[in-house]
DNA sequence: CGGGATCGACCGACCGGTCAGTTTATGCGT
DNA sequence: ACGCATAAACTGACCGGTCGGTCGATCCCG
């Protein structure tokens, strides 16, 4: 019976998180409550101080975790693909997809962990930074295969993920527009953007 | 000689939101201090208490208020123009223009009014709402006369302002890329985005 | 001298963080 | 198998600095 009872330091971490997520994604970080994360986790003051430092680490912990998810979604994304432009739009697709599957991850990415000093902030801009490498690198191929024509790609892949953020956080708290909407908006909008006619051979 | 030494209501007033101008857009709303913006405006606790009824509403003061001028800036981009994307373009130019100039403001009201819960947040989607409505009108106008193919209007007017946000904030903090790069590179892909040809007549 | 405007010492609720102590798990010698 | 030792994991009462907000005193203009 190792159901319920069990508890190990992986067991209780891993409540902790979960209890630190529904938190912090409700409250934002300066409204969450020590007292409420151990409340929900149903663990205690020391055992959260136990696995992490402080009420920074444990927020910063929240949100790597999900950064490194979405990364690894994308890259799965992007593997599979044969072309650049197909990468890219797969990267697109999946960091969308992404979002639209973890609400309150997305929510304390994208908006809770923002407007909190410098040590967050550099935490965002390395994120970001990430994400949009990931997509530059294959913007440039494709500029480099002609599939598009030249352009500025760094502040392209800077434009798209702003896009994809904000379309995010207002259906976050508004619920509008559903996923699929966006995607299937946004996507060809975007592709659009650099003029990439999608079915240039196909079909 | 009214200059430096004149202290009326309306002055006290604009010295507290300069100051608190400052301290917010550098510590962000929780690690500003009223000590610090007390010190800063070279008044009192009670001159900002007798002003503005909290720290709240005195940081909403700062938001609302370059909110406005913003929106009056493009708005005056706007009825400048003849043709629907023309007054799209030069709203998305205005508003470029507008974070361009005011970095600190714009530091705030992107930044460090996100994540500081419900108020702030019901805020921040009303100051979206107005500014997205402002693009979706004409880009709407410009589907009706025909000068860009049907379209997601709504979806559209919020990814453009995303990346014109997220590239300002990006600019805030690192100083790059210069607002002059963002213009260059954004409009235009933001205008190719819905296949719009500028000079489909012109030249 | 009335009252709008300003001042700043002071208050006390709040909450992140601490730590002495308890429980549980593991290993080990006999 | 059993007691014993050692450490890891966990508990929660408590502390103390912080800081938004208050309020009686003071200033000064008309």
């Amino acid at each position: 019976m190792t159901e319920k009872s069990f508890r190990g330091p992986e067991s209780t971490r891993e409540r902790i998180l979960d209890a630190a997520l529904s938190v912090f994604s409700n409250k934002g970080y300066h409204d969450a409550r020590l007292d409420e994360i151990v409340a929900e986790s149903d663990t205690s003051k020391g055992s959260i101080y136990f696995h992490f430092p402080n009420k920074e680490r444990l927020f910063l912990a929240l949100v790597e975790r999900f950064a490194d998810l979405v990364e690894r979604r994308v890259t799965e994304a992007i593997a599979q693909q044969p072309s650049p432009m197909a990468k890219v739009e797969a990267a697109l697709e999946a960091c969308l997809e992404a979002f639209g599957r973890y609400r309150r991850p997305a929510k304390v990415m994208l908006v809770q962990a923002t407007g909190l000093g410098t040590v967050f902030e550099e935490k965002r801009l390395e994120i970001n930074e990430r994400f949009a490498r990931l997509i530059r690198i294959y913007l440039d191929e494709a500029v480099a295969a002609g599939e598009i024509e030249a352009a500025d790609t760094d502040v392209i892949a800077y434009a798209w993920l702003g896009s994809i953020y904000h379309l995010t956080i207002r259906w976050v708290y508004t619920g509008e527009p559903e996923p699929s909407r966006i995607v299937n908006t946004l996507v060809p909008m975007l592709l659009q953007s650099v003029n990439y006619k999608k079915d240039q051979k196909g079909r």
